[in-house]
DNA sequence: TGGTATTATTGTATATTTTACAATATATTC
DNA sequence: GAATATATTGTAAAATATACAATAATACCA
């Protein structure tokens, strides 16, 4: 393959991650504390140049995996920002991705380009640099848009979860909150999720059933009679 | 600006558009004839490579632009597309985006990559180019789910038009059929058509009453209030 | 062991929305 | 004015969404 046969302007491609996950705190987004120029010592998305060989959907897991060590994380694209001047350092295209991951599964791995990583709660995401605030923004609205469509929720718990873990999952992403009895009812008609028969332990108080996620119920629906709305 | 800081692999970046269109036979999409290598002489997605001092989208209305004539026109991004080999020439990502035109107002404007220009309708699509079959499929899901959830399909509508031409619409896209009492009812609640008091006229039959839509009355709801389940 | 603290769990009545279904109205043409 | 063609409209039943609070199960502590 010889690269001249186009003789156009050519640019760098990025990809850059929004990772969300989720714990007892709320929604949270994993940024990276950068350590190569430009905006050297920011905190900012993970993302990299994507290499001659990698497909671009390889290259945002790629991003991943060596930040989280995680594989067959759920992943979206996004959306693509190509202003002229989002770069400082020359024209670089950017696509964005989210990624939901189990926040107990993930390592600190920094990579070559962080020096470090850090959860961020979704309401405290300071001041980011390049256009990245804007790809949040994207990805936020984007979460909410698909998990109102799509049984998503499950990629950020744990593999055991309470309907109360559950309940507030969704209120996190969609800002808003539900009554008890009308949340359980809707989620438990949607027949995706079973009773493990198993309880919460170490617990103070009433001890909450433990439930699973059951992706073989949800296949076998079309993903338009899916929603969320309550 | 010095290119040369990013030191890393450089692609080229195209856009393409898949442009929708609707008459009475149905939903449409523009295709264009090509004058260029590779994969002259075939019918594909109107597209072109991004030049040094182009907006992503400013790009892609400028393919619209140069083909149709047509300004101002509802356009969204729908993915973006990166596979290694997608591109017989070397590494070219592509950008797709879909709009939405109003096929009366459609001028040919054969472009310099184009040697002539064609309505295909959806269901007659031939083998295209590239990864252009799967693009499209891509267009049509997007399409497909933002129109249950916002009033855009007004923008493939004349200014004018009868609640059966809505009707047809909304048919053609979601390639369902609705009840004709239960999709009025709908349609007129969610108030953002509105009645002009004028009729068809030329028909040879009982003239139907023209509407028009309301953009005012719509941007006041939020989106997420807007759904078109029937 | 019984009381307290804490969270989990559950049901019902009402309002709203969706669905299913067919007769009548208005224009043109002959 | 009869025939043809499409436009327009209502109602009852079913399903879904909403509003709302009392009881249950555990740990902890006195």
């Amino acid at each position: 393959m010889d690269p001249n046969l186009i003789p156009f302007f050519k640019a760098a491609v990025s990809v850059d991650n929004v990772v969300f996950g989720f714990d007892q705190s709320g929604l949270k987004v994993l940024l990276i504390y950068r350590g190569a120029d430009p905006y050297r010592n920011c905190w900012a998305l993970p993302g990299d140049l994507i290499s001659l060989d990698s497909d671009l959907s390889s290259s945002a897991e790629k991003v991943l995996q060596d930040l989280t060590g995680l594989d067959k994380v759920y992943m979206e694209q996004i959306h693509t920002f190509g202003k002229v001047d989002r770069h400082p350092f020359g024209r670089v295209f950017t696509v964005a991705y989210f990624a939901l991951i189990k926040i107990e599964d993930y390592n600190i791995h920094p990579s070559s380009w962080a020096e470090e990583a850090a959860w961020f709660p979704i309401s405290e995401i300071p001041d980011l640099p390049f256009d990245h605030n804007e790809i949040l923004l994207f990805a936020k609205d984007q979460l909410k848009t698909k998990i109102r469509r799509q049984p998503i929720g499950f990629e950020l718990l744990p593999k055991y979860f309470t309907l109360t873990e559950l309940q507030k999952l969704y209120e996190s992403i969609l800002e808003t909150e539900f009554d008890v009895r009308n949340f359980r009812k809707k989620i438990l008609s949607m027949d995706f999720i079973t009773d493990t028969g198993l309880k919460q332990s170490c617990v103070t108080h009433r001890p909450a059933k433990l439930f699973k996620y059951n992706a073989k119920k949800y296949s076998k629906i079309s993903s338009s009679d899916f929603a969320f709305d309550l």
